[in-house]
DNA sequence: GGCTCCCGGGG
DNA sequence: GTGTACGGGAGCC
C-alpha cells in the first residue's frame, strides 16, 4: 500500500543497484522516526554549449567508452534555454547513466571544437539532486511511495514522488556529544598505532556515561568499566546504535577522535559499522582529514566554529578551553593531562577525576554544539546543503554552493572552475584592497569606532557589480567610473539590468534587513539572530569570492571596482570627521577609529547621521563601539604603526586584542606571560611604568637564573624522519642527538628544548631540558629573541625602547646587539 | 632575500 | 566521490 510520509531530510548519498544510481535520503519523520527515503527518479547530467549553429546533439548521443571493464555512454540529451555569461544560449542537457561517467564524457568532448564550452560536470550528484529536486535539508519534505526490505537499520521507502513541502524545520535534532582519552605518556607525540584509547565519553539528553578499562572505585554513576580497549570500541558503537542521535558531535573530531578510533578498530579488525546502511565510519585523510558516516550527521564542532564564526572571536586560539570561555563562559576541567598515562599505569585509584574531565569535554562540546545549531541550521536552509557539507565549507564554498542553487532557479549556467594555469595565472593577479590609515603607535583615550555596515556587499549591490555587468556596451560613457586609482583599471557597471551576483546579494542584504526589523520588533530570538548572522556572514564573504582564485564566478575586474568604491567611500568619512574636528586615529578598509579630542559622544553620533543621510542605497555607517583606552602598536620600528594590531580596553574593562601574534607552542612560555601581562597592566591599570618595571624584573629575572627553566623550553614538533630534512633546525639537531642514544624519533615527536650558551647558531646551541641546569640556559636569547620581540612595540608606542629595559642595569655590552 | 619548515586542534 | 582546499612567521642557506 502505498504510503505518504512528511520527513525532515538531514543527509543525502547515493548509492548503485542494479546499474542505477539511487539517491538515499536520510532524515526523520514528523512522528519522530528515522526514515530512509529512495529516489531511483534522477539522471546524472550536464551542459554543453555548442558553438552557433552547431549541431551536436547526434554526434554527442553516440558517444560510449570502456573503462576498465564498464561502459560509459550517453543516454540521452535536449535542448535546453539557458543563460551563460548573461548571454542567452541554445545548451544541450547531456544525461548519462551513472554519475561517474559524466567526468569520463566530459574528459572525451573537452577539446572538440564545435563546441563553446562544456559545463557543471563537476557538481556532486547529491548535491545536484537537492538542486534540482528544490529540496532543503532540514525542511519539510512530502514523500509518497512504498516501504521495501534493503539492508538498513532504518525503514526504508521507495518513493514514487517527492516534493518539498513547506519550510518547517526539524526542531530538536538528538545530539550526542563524544570525546575519547588517548594513552600518551609524557613528551610523547600523539600516536594512534602505539597507545590505546582508555576512556570514551558521551553526553546527550539525558544521556551522560563514561567507559574505561581499569577498574577503581568510585562513586560517579556515570563511570563504566569494562574489560579492555577491545570492548571499549564495542561500547562506542553500542552506545550509537542505541541512543540513535541525528547528530554525532565531537570537538576535532574529524581529524582526533574518529581517525584515532578507527585506527585502534582496525587493531581488532573491529568494523565501525555504525552507518544507517551498515556501512563503515569512513575516515579520509588529504589536506584535511574528514570522517563520515552515513546516514548520520557527524558534525565537528571545532571545523564550524573555525570555518565560519572564526573572524567574529576575541581569541585567536581555538582549543576547546578557549571556545567554550568564549561562547558559553565555561572552562575545561583542570587536571593535569601529562600525569594521567603514569596513574593510569600506577595508581588507578586516582583515575576519577579524569573520568570527571572526559565527560566535561563531552558536555562543553555539546553545549557548543546546542548553542551553535542555529547558525548551522540557518546556513543549511539558506544554502541547501547537509549540515555534514556545511561544516566542512568554507566561505568562498558556501557562496558558491549558494549560487549554484540560484543559478538553478534562474537557468543560468554555471561558469566553471579555473584548471591548474587558469589558477596560476589568477594566483599572479593582484588589486589593491581596503584604505588603510595607518595609526600613529600610541595610547589614547575615549575612542568612538564607526564602521561601514556590510560595506563590500551593499557596494557590490548600489553599483551593480557582477561579471556580466561590467563594461557594458549599452552604458559605455554614461555609467559613473569605478574610483581606481590606476588609469588602466577602467570599469563601469550597467545601470539598466540587474546582474546576477548583485541581484542574489541584494536579496541577502534585504532578507538580512527585514529580520533585523523583526528583531527590533521581538523579543530575543536566537534563531533569528542565527538567521541574521548567516545572511550578513554569506553576504560579507561576495566579495572575497569574487577575487579569489578558485572561484566559478570569479573577476578580479570586480573586485577591484568594489575596493575601489570601498576607498572612496571610507575616505569621504575621514575627510568629514577631520573637517568636523574629530581626530581620526585609525582607519582600515571599513571602520574608523576617533577620539573625542574633548567633544561628546553625543557629537559623534550626530556626525555619523549626517554622513548616513549622503549614502547611496543599501549603504550605512554604523557605531560600532566606545573605548576608554586603546594602544595601536607598529609593526615595524617606526613612525607609523601596522594595520591591524593594536589593543582596546571596553567600558567594561575587556580587553580586545588584535592583531598580536597570539604567541604559539615553538614560543616559551614566558614570552608568551610578559605579553599578556603588559597589555593587561598598560591598558587595564595604565600603568605604562609599572609595565615596564615588570619587564626588568622579567630581563633581570633571566638575567639572574630566577625563571624556572620550565618557562624557557621551547616545543617543536618533529614532521618527518630527522634524515628528510634538508634544513636542520634546533629541534632537528636535538632529535638527531636523541637518535643517536637510540631514543625513538620520528613524525610528531614533541621536542623539547632549551636554548643554552654557545656558538653561534641556535641548532648548536639547543639542549634537551633534562641535561640542562637552572643557570645553563641563554639569558640573551631569550631577552633577545623571546621577550623583547613579543612586548618591543608595545613599549615603542610608549616611547620607550629595548635600551630602556636594560637600563641602570649596568648591561653595556648589549648595545651592540642594537 | 628566498627557501624550508612549523603552527593549528587533539592527548 | 560528477574528488585534490591555507596563510603567516622564524630560522637556515
Amino acid at each position: 500500500m502505498a504510503e505518504k510520509i512528511r520527513f525532515f531530510p538531514l543527509e543525502v548519498t547515493y548509492k548503485i543497484i542494479d546499474g542505477k544510481a539511487v539517491i538515499h535520503l536520510y532524515g526523520k519523520t514528523i512522528k519522530n522516526e528515522q526514515l530512509c527515503v529512495l529516489d531511483e527518479n534522477f539522471e546524472p547530467y550536464f551542459y554543453v554549449i555548442p558553438k552557433m549553429g552547431k549541431e551536436v546533439q547526434e554526434k554527442l548521443e553516440k558517444i560510449k567508452v570502456e573503462k576498465e571493464n564498464e561502459e560509459a555512454a550517453v543516454t540521452k540529451t535536449e535542448i535546453a534555454k539557458r543563460k551563460y555569461l548573461g548571454k542567452e544560449v541554445d545548451a544541450v542537457k547531456v544525461y548519462t547513466k551513472l554519475p561517474k561517467d559524466v567526468p569520463i564524457i566530459r574528459e572525451i568532448i573537452k577539446d572538440w571544437n564545435v563546441l563553446e564550452s562544456v559545463n557543471e560536470y563537476d557538481i556532486q550528484f547529491r548535491r545536484r539532486y537537492l538542486i534540482d529536486k528544490g529540496i532543503t535539508p532540514l525542511t519539510l519534505v512530502e514523500v509518497e511511495g512504498d516501504f521495501v526490505t534493503q539492508k538498513s537499520k532504518v525503514p526504508v521507502l521507495k518513493a514514487t514522488s517527492i516534493k518539498q513541502y513547506s519550510d518547517d524545520a526539524l526542531e530538536n535534532p538528538r545530539i550526542l556529544a563524544f570525546d575519547i582519552e588517548t594513552y600518551s605518556p609524557l613528551g610523547k607525540a600523539i600516536a594512534p598505532e602505539k597507545n590505546p584509547i582508555i576512556m570514551i565519553s558521551f553526553y546527550g539528553e539525558k544521556f551522560e556515561k563514561v567507559f574505561l578499562w581499569k577498574k577503581f572505585k568510585t562513586d560517579l554513576k556515570y563511570v563504566e568499566f569494562v574489560d579492555g580497549e577491545e570492548e571499549l570500541i564495542e561500547k562506542f558503537k553500542e552506545t550509537i546504535e542505541h541512543y540513535r542521535p541525528d547528530i554525532l558531535t565531537g570537538y576535532f573530531s574529524d581529524e582526533f577522535d574518529m581517525p584515532y578510533i578507527k585506527t585502534r578498530a582496525e587493531r581488532y579488525k573491529i568494523k565501525i559499522d555504525i552507518g544507517l546502511d551498515h556501512s563503515e565510519l569512513k575516515v579520509k585523510h588529504g589536506r584535511t582529514t574528514v570522517s563520515s558516516i552515513r546516514g548520520l550527521t557527524h558534525l565537528d564542532i571545532f571545523k564550524f566554529i573555525v570555518k565560519t564564526m572564526g573572524g567574529s572571536f576575541d581569541t585567536e586560539a581555538y582549543s576547546l578551553n578557549n571556545t567554550a570561555k568564549e561562547l558559553l563562559n565555561e572552562k575545561k576541567l583542570d587536571v593535569d593531562l601529562d600525569g594521567m598515562s603514569v596513574i593510569w599505569d600506577k595508581t588507578p585509584a586516582q583515575l576519577g577525576e579524569f573520568c570527571e574531565y572526559n565527560l566535561h569535554d563531552s558536555v562543553l562540546t555539546y553545549k557548543l554544539c546546542k548553542k551553535l545549531l542555529p547558525n548551522i541550521m540557518e546556513l543549511v536552509k539558506i544554502i541547501g546543503l547537509p549540515i555534514y557539507d556545511i561544516n566542512r565549507m568554507g566561505f568562498s564554498q558556501l557562496v558558491e554552493s549558494y549560487l549554484l542553487k540560484q543559478a538553478y532557479n534562474f537557468k543560468e549556467i554555471a561558469p566553471n572552475k579555473p584548471h591548474h594555469d587558469e589558477i596560476r595565472q589568477r594566483r599572479m593577479q593582484t588589486y589593491k584592497g581596503g584604505f588603510v590609515y595607518e595609526p600613529k603607535p600610541g595610547l589614547y583615550s575615549d575612542i568612538v569606532v564607526f564602521d561601514y555596515r556590510s560595506l563590500y556587499p551593499t557596494i557590490i549591490s548600489s553599483h551593480n557589480i557582477g561579471p556580466e555587468t561590467i563594461n557594458c556596451d549599452c552604458c559605455r560613457e554614461k555609467a559613473k567610473v569605478a574610483p581606481t586609482e590606476n588609469k588602466k583599471e577602467i570599469y563601469w557597471f550597467c545601470t539598466k539590468k540587474k546582474g546576477f551576483i548583485p541581484l542574489m546579494i541584494e536579496d541577502l542584504i534585504k532578507r538580512r534587513m527585514r529580520i533585523k526589523e523583526i528583531i527590533k520588533e521581538r523579543k530575543p530570538s536566537p534563531l533569528l539572530d542565527a538567521r541574521e548572522h548567516s545572511l550578513k556572514l554569506l553576504a560579507n564573504s561576495f566579495y572575497g569570492y569574487l577575487g579569489f582564485f578558485g572561484a566559478r564566478w570569479y573577476s578580479i575586474e570586480c573586485a577591484r571596482a568594489t575596493t575601489a568604491w570601498g576607498r572612496f567611500y571610507i575616505h569621504n568619512v575621514i575627510n568629514k570627521a577631520e573637517g568636523a574636528g574629530f581626530k581620526v586615529l585609525y582607519s582600515d578598509t571599513d571602520s574608523v577609529f576617533l577620539t573625542l579630542d574633548g567633544k561628546t559622544k553625543e557629537a559623534a553620533d550626530k556626525f555619523a547621521e549626517k554622513i548616513n543621510l549622503e549614502l547611496p542605497g543599501l549603504m550605512e555607517l554604523g557605531y560600532e563601539g566606545f573605548y576608554t583606552r586603546g594602544i595601536f602598536v607598529s609593526a615595524k620600528a617606526g613612525e607609523f604603526g601596522a594595520k591591524k594590531k593594536y589593543a582596546l580596553l571596553t567600558e567594561e574593562g575587556a580587553l580586545k586584542i588584535r592583531g598580536f601574534e597570539t604567541v604559539r607552542r615553538n614560543w616559551s612560555f614566558i614570552a608568551k606571560e610578559v605579553q599578556e601581562q603588559v597589555l593587561n597592566i598598560i591598558l587595564k591599570e595604565n600603568k605604562p611604568e609599572k609595565a615596564l618595571d615588570y619587564v626588568k624584573q622579567i630581563v633581570k629575572g633571566l638575567k639572574n637564573k630566577k625563571i624556572p627553566l620550565e618557562k624557557v623550553i621551547i616545543h617543536t614538533q618533529l614532521q618527518k624522519e630527522t634524515q628528510d630534512y634538508a634544513a636542520i633546525g634546533p629541534h632537528v639537531a636535538i632529535a638527531k642527538k636523541l637518535k643517536e642514544r637510540g631514543i625513538e624519533v620520528g613524525p610528531g615527536f614533541m621536542i623539547k628544548y632549551v636554548v643554552t650558551k654557545g656558538e653561534k647558531k641556535i641548532r648548536d646551541k639547543a639542549k634537551l631540558p633534562e641535561e640542562v641546569k637552572q643557570e645553563d640556559y641563554d639569558a640573551d636569547y631569550y631577552i633577545e629573541n623571546q621577550v623583547i620581540p613579543s612586548v618591543e612595540k608595545i613599549f615603542a608606542v610608549l616611547g620607550y625602547k629595548k635600551e630602556d629595559i636594560f637600563e641602570k642595569q649596568g648591561q653595556k655590552q648589549l648595545g651592540k646587539f642594537f
